[in-house]
RNA sequence: GGUCUCGUGGCCGAGUGGCUAGGCAGUGGUCUGCAAAACCAUCCACAGCGGUUCGAAUCCGCUCGAGACCUCCA
């Protein structure tokens, strides 16, 4: 069988062989969010996508310490040096303390990211627990001589850097090129060159987030954390690197920048970059006004939504698409999602109950290699889903007596369904909602009613019992075993 | 303007030189007192124009269209 992982590296632009540095321990780091509102769904598809990575890497067994960060410092609004803090702007407003809205907004991210059924990070650092070591990396920036000081405020020498190793080399930029394309923007005087960034800016006597250091209050730039926390925790050379594929440039680039400035090496050896959620083909993004909010979605409160969906749906809706792909986000789509999403859960389910007989026609092998394949080729949770939809036809027809199991594939299938199901793609059954004992109990009786009548052929009564139902927005579905129920969403 | 990516059937979305992607919808059927549900089967495609090739949706060129980054962004 093959279970060798070949995934795209944006360094290369190829999918390469995935060999770690020292397996079977990976080390996996994550660009996180900023806590200064909420996540949007947006924000959500690029954890999700990296829960799967997160969870595929640790089904092939490999030992992995994920980390993924809170930037709770702030960022600058702008590149201007009147530019205000994100987290102290909001805190302004709000007439909080800045690490009362990193408090508010971290708990409700971590609440999303559960509900998503994502696995927590190993560890989950904060730009402000990581002062002192984002201090520590800027002196070694300066003593190799690739940032300079202006009034308190540090920048990073991108010209200089650039005579020693590319700026450019993951988005592929040129120098050149970025500095005919750089508009001037006032306030600017400060950095040497345009391109320059701020590895430490000089605070206002306004700004509210402020910390000591060498050259005064200030506080750290905006690329800084994530190379000082991924190699803290990783190591100076660390296996994957993750994030949205909007950070790109100039986020990442400038942590690459940073990493070979301050230790000599390129840390990272492969990144890889998820793709954007979109809404009619545009980016969704909080600036643009065409984000969705988790529990808008879950609730269908929204001007662009028909009506809520199953954050379980929400997650299959994602799985259904390649990490590296947009994907577009509309009711129909998530509405095609969520039935397909039934359709293949109740499948899966009835594999438990199947008769087993001597003999099988289902080859539970062939699936296996199947979903490795899919799964080993940079993650393909679309083809894996395609295959786990052909093995549910096959399961129907197993249920209906035209196929036959036996009980050792029919075990294996059950391995299977749990390791990629569950365990890889992080799906999980939907609970009943809203079926608590009383009313269990209540439409059994009700059912068993209207069995009676049918039985009796008085097809008034039971007609009446079903339509009266209806309008409770309470759903009969008869089978051959008898009536079921469900709640019409 | 610069750099890059992409254009697949009604919708979402894989694939990528020759072999069915898959889901939803539609259509036909099984089941059912009827309907719904469920299950089975199935139609519909590779933006346009050239080129390379025995063969291209897949490679190359051009045209048109869309998007991302170049400013905080997942």
């Amino acid at each position: 069988m093959d279970t060798q992982l070949h995934l795209y590296n944006t360094l290369s632009g190829s999918k390469e062989k995935f060999e770690p540095l020292n397996p079977p321990f990976v080390g996996l780091y994550v660009c996180g969010p900023t806590v200064y509102s909420d996540v949007h769904l947006g924000n959500c598809r690029t954890f999700i996508s990296f829960d799967l990575v997160n969870r595929y890497l640790r089904h092939l067994g490999y030992k992995v310490r994920y980390v993924r960060n809170i930037t709770d410092a702030g960022h600058l609004e702008n590149d201007a040096d009147e530019g205000e803090d994100k987290i102290s702007k909001r805190a302004r407003i709000e007439q909080l303390e800045p690490m009362e809205i990193v408090q508010q907004y971290t708990l409700d991210f971590h609440e999303k990211m559960r509900v998503f059924n994502t696995l927590a990070p190993d560890i989950e650092p904060t730009a402000t627990g990581h002062i002192v070591e984002q201090i520590d990396i800027i002196q070694k920036i300066m003593e190799a001589g690739l940032a300079y000081e202006v009034n308190g405020s540090i920048y990073f020498d991108v010209l200089k850097y650039n005579e020693q190793e590319r700026y450019g080399m993951l988005s592929g930029r040129k120098v050149e090129e970025l500095i005919s394309g750089t508009r001037t923007l006032d306030g600017q005087d400060e950095k040497r060159n345009a391109l320059d960034f701020a590895l430490w800016k000089k605070a206002s006597p306004s700004h509210i987030m402020r910390w000591n250091s060498p050259w005064g209050k200030g506080f750290p730039g905006w690329h800084l954390e994530c190379s000082v926390m991924s190699t803290k925790y990783l190591g100076e050379t660390f296996d994957i690197h993750g994030g949205g594929m909007d950070l790109k440039f100039p986020h990442h680039e400038c942590e690459i920048a940073q990493n070979h400035a301050a230790h000599g090496t390129h840390a990272v050896r492969y990144w890889l970059h998820g793709n954007m959620l979109t809404f009619e083909g545009t980016k969704m993004s909080k600036s643009l006004g065409n984000s969705i909010l988790p529990d808008e979605l879950f609730t269908g409160d929204h001007k662009l939504l028909n009506r809520g969906f199953h954050p379980m749906v929400v997650r299959f809706f994602m799985m259904q698409a390649h990490y590296r792909s947009t994907l577009d986000f509309s009711n129909e789509a998530l509405e095609a999602a969520e039935k397909g999403y039934q359709r293949l859960m109740a499948s899966l389910k009835i594999l438990e109950t199947l008769p087993e007989t001597e003999q099988s026609d289902i080859d539970a092998g062939a699936y296996e290699a199947k979903f490795y394949a899919a799964m080993n080729d940079d993650f393909n949770s679309p083809i894996l889903i395609s295959h786990l939809f052909d093995l549910a036809k096959t399961i129907n027809s197993a249920a209906e007596g035209r196929l036959k199991i036996d009980a050792t594939t029919k075990v294996a299938l059950l391995e299977l369904v749990e390791s990629f199901v569950i365990d890889v793609l992080g799906l999980q059954a939907i609970e009943e909602s809203g079926d608590s004992d009383l009313a269990n109990g209540l439409m059994n009786v009700i059912l068993d009613v209207r069995a009676r009548a049918r039985a009796n052929k008085d097809w008034s009564t039971s007609d009446a019992i079903r339509d009266q139902l209806a309008a409770l927005d309470i759903v009969v579905k008869d089978g051959k075993d008898g009536a079921t129920w469900e709640v019409k969403k």
